[in-house]
RNA sequence: GGGGGGGUGGCAGAGCGGUCAAAUGCAACGGACUGUAACUCCGUCGGGGAAACCCUACACAGGUUCGAAUCCUGUCCCCCCCA
């Protein structure tokens, strides 16, 4: 039960628009916020070059706590990738090299400079990577500085760890110390810019709490942490994968149109919490647009696409992605934005074509999927797997009503 | 070190000499319905081929059989119990 009422305008923002779980000492921590700037970071793994929509949540929070008037602290785990975090996972994760480190990184700042302001100002954000101070700790002094601030029987408690030790799946001693690190992470950034707030989802309570504890020891200050809650889709499943993966936040990986249409087909129970979430629009217009009944419901979806599409690629892309969405879903066209693929002009089996676009994972999907009555040629049904198709201008492929491509001729 | 159980399709999990490309569930894909929903229903779901049909698959390598996911031998890996 929440009864303290933050005035702050972060927490207050936190808590209306549903990000927050639980928070160490919210009433310490909101006056921390009306006194002066307060620096927050969040932690993230550099397994991949970019991130995902599982990583929005974390990211929107940060982009509140600049615009807020604080100071986003992105913490690049360069160090701490090279072991893997145990919570959440049921095994061990496959080692990463430095140079696949660093160039992830580079990925993942990419991402973060669509979302927030860079700089040496006070409340710009920065973005360190543990690999600083951790690569050349010394084994014996860490644990003689600070082991001796952790024991085990409250490690052996933490959510992260009961896990894997109640499945009997192994934890190795390697990842049984992300937990360390973790919390040195917090301490140090404590010293180097005065952070004095980690934020991260409800799977990272213990690890935040560990970081809050040490560096109280340590460095005699009073840090605090905030956690979200684990989103979930309102049917239960997870939120941010698709049929053909994760959902990028980087347009190499993810085009801005495959994007929007991810949001575009949000549920419709989801809608508020995905407009409060991850748009910046008004808490009130967010209300107003979840309310809608029936069919108007995707006026509000419309709204939302658009939004984090703006948000993750600028108002242009977003502005195409749904002039595209518009003729190819409303009017049955194409647009500039659908997949595209280029081939070389000439005779072509149908087969070959939806699987060159993608559309099919082997021949063999191909032709079901045509004998299922699903594959379209400029939005005629094709009957006849073996037929040979003359490709000499542009064609609109469609599988399903949902996805598209066009083909070139090349 | 001793004893026992097990490794099957994206996942879970049957099969235990032929009728097995392998039950069932989940996921996925297509269709109907609709709002580019949800729910429900129907269909599909290793690869190649227009098709007949062929190929590759049940940890890996050999072997026994007319015939093996199913039996034998060896190798690797996982789990349980005892010491």
């Amino acid at each position: 039960m929440m009864t303290y009422q933050p005035k702050s305008e972060f927490l207050r923002t936190m808590i209306a628009r549903g990000f927050m779980q639980d928070c160490t000492d919210l009433e310490a921590l909101d006056e921390a916020l009306l006194e002066g700037i307060v620096p927050g970071y969040i932690g993230f793994d550099c397994t991949a070059d970019s991130l995902h929509v599982g990583h929005l949540t974390q990211i929107m929070m940060l982009r509140w706590l600049q615009k807020t008037g604080h100071k986003p602290i992105t913490l690049m785990g360069g160090g701490t990738t090279k072991i893997g975090d145990p919570s959440g996972k049921d095994e061990a994760r496959q080692l990463l090299t430095t140079e696949q480190i660093n160039a992830n990184m580079a990925g993942i700042r990419d991402v973060f400079e669509k979302f927030l302001t860079f700089g040496d100002g006070a409340q710009d954000a920065v973005q360190p990577d543990n690999a600083e101070w951790l690569d050349q700790l010394n084994y014996v002094a860490f644990l003689r500085d600070y082991g001796r601030h952790f024991t085990i029987n409250r490690m052996l408690s933490f959510d992260s760890v009961k896990l894997r030790l109640d499945r009997e799946q192994p934890l190795t001693f390697l990842e049984f110390n992300y937990m360390l690190l973790q919390a040195y992470d917090f301490m140090e950034l404590n010293k180097r810019y005065g952070c004095a707030l980690q934020l991260g989802g409800s799977d990272q309570w213990g690890n935040i709490v560990n970081g809050i504890d040490l560096t109280r020891r340590i460095n005699r200050n009073q840090v605090f942490g905030l956690t979200t809650p684990l989103l979930t889709k309102a049917d239960g499943t997870k939120m941010g994968k698709s049929a053909s993966g994760a959902i990028w936040l980087n347009a190499d990986r993810l085009s801005p149109y495959a994007f929007w249409q991810f949001w575009r087909n949000t549920l419709d129970a989801d809608v508020g919490k995905f407009l409060k979430l991850f748009t910046e629009l008004p808490l009130d217009e967010c209300e107003r647009l979840a309310a809608l009944q029936g069919a108007d419901i995707n006026e509000a979806k419309i709204q939302l696409a658009n939004a984090v599409t703006t948000l993750a690629h600028g108002a242009n892309a977003a502005a195409a992605a749904e002039q595209t969405s518009r003729e190819v879903f409303e009017k049955g066209g194409i647009g500039d934005d659908l997949p595209t693929i280029t081939l070389p002009a000439g005779q072509t089996s149908i087969v070959q074509l939806f699987v060159k676009a993608g559309l099919s994972a082997s021949g063999k999907e191909a032709k079901r999927l045509i004998a299922e009555g699903g594959a379209k040629i400029d939005d005629v049904v094709v009957s006849d797997p073996g037929q040979m198709i003359d490709l000499a201008d542009t064609l609109k492929l469609s599988a399903g009503k949902k996805r598209h491509v066009l083909v070139r001729a090349g």
